[in-house]
DNA sequence: CTGTTGACTGACCGGTCGGTCAATGCTCTA
DNA sequence: TAGAGCATTGACCGACCGGTCAGTCAACAG
């Protein structure tokens, strides 16, 4: 007789994911090498001994927790549908709304930008194929619509804007804390304006185009 | 009597080059925490103890390494006077120039971005700082000139384009093999190819703007 | 020759690492 | 009540870590 779940494993379930928070936590802020068996033991409440009842090895850990991580990112950007909207709304919604999952993501974040510098054996590094290929995928189909529906230059390459994009972004979040102290940089502590520049360059470069087009507008 | 140097130290200025040598390409491989003083040591040719002997810790030995690295990176940037070049074919030259600087010191690279990941106490965070800020300020005195001039739109703001070609490249140089997998990306074993792409978007942005300029050649 | 200096080494230190293991609960079944 | 099964634990292991130390050796100075 049980209320609702058979409660097996009282505690079980519980540390398992205590065990992934804390590993995820000092992972992302610390790296793998430089956290313990014993730390992440310590910081759920656990003994070392328990960690290893669960996961096989440091390596099975730390894979499941990029696993564990990755698998909550990156749904932000589903919201992003409205086909109604202009081409270039949807471009600078995207880049807002990217660089919003990075922010708020920022622990699985550092650890895929530490998966991205291993690049040994590629434990994870299937795992940032299979996220980031989602993202973006999804991202170039937007854009190579938008060039079939001829409000896109066709002779780019959805592609390369796509990683500048993101590139961008995650150089932005790497190195806010550099470039808050570049004397030319004001946007260090604003993502979303600096989303909104970025997305701004992108779309209209920043050639003035034979004659300067003044403001235009946003479109239409 | 001596040729020109006293020789005093017959053999020791080279062990320290070997030993800055292979703790460079250790680090920039594996990270500060992966690599053991043996290793090091061992790759050096040297005993453990001398490393010691050398440099005071491991920490003092990392910062040597990063300050001695960093050193030669950024000269290639100087190359690109030639003020007399219209700014869109000066724009491309520095895009190629800076990711060529990348790929030839990928070693530095790796190192400085391995720094920023980490963001502690900021051991080389200042070396990053000051490297990167003379990349930056240049790039983005350049393109002030060009506003002043008359030939960049008025209402960018030049610390942005440089930030995000910075960090499409730096991109580019950490995602290469994950982006080889990617359908839609061709470019990921053409960095000078990738380059052109990044500079053309950002100079003339990926909306046909109004009407579509056709090929406008490169300029007047 | 003797004395000094500094590069260099092998052996070693305390400590921590990832990982193992036998034993102890605790819960559910019968 | 007996016991199967799993979560949990403390004690423990060999390996390796960063760092130290006493001492060897070659090159100079006097």
């Amino acid at each position: 007789m049980n209320t609702t779940q058979p409660a097996q494993t009282p505690a079980s379930p519980d540390a398992i994911e205590r065990i992934l928070a804390a590993a995820e936590t000092l992972f992302s802020a610390q790296g793998f090498d430089a956290v313990s068996m014993n730390a992440v033991a310590e910081a759920a409440g656990v003994c070392k001994a328990n960690v290893f009842h669960h996961f096989t090895s440091k390596n099975e850990l730390y894979i499941a927790v990029v696993r564990n991580a990755c698998r909550d990112a990156g749904q932000r950007l589903d919201e992003l549908g409205s086909d109604a909207l202009p081409i270039a709304d949807r471009f600078t919604q995207f880049a807002r709304a990217h660089m919003q999952t990075i922010l708020e993501h920022g622990q699985v974040t550092r650890l895929t930008l530490r998966e991205l510098l291993r690049g040994d054996a590629g434990h994870g590094q299937e795992l940032a194929e299979k996220v980031y290929g989602e993202k973006f995928s999804r991202f170039v189909a937007i854009l190579r619509a938008g060039q079939s529906a001829g409000v896109l230059r066709h002779d780019i390459d959805p592609a390369v804007v796509a990683t500048v994009l993101i590139g961008a972004d995650l150089f932005f979040f790497q190195a806010r804390d550099v470039l808050r102290h570049f004397p030319d940089v004001s946007f260090a502590q604003q993502p979303e304006r600096y989303s909104n520049l970025v997305a701004d360059v992108l779309l209209r470069g920043i050639l003035p185009l034979s004659a300067e087009p003044k403001k235009t507008g946003s479109q239409s």
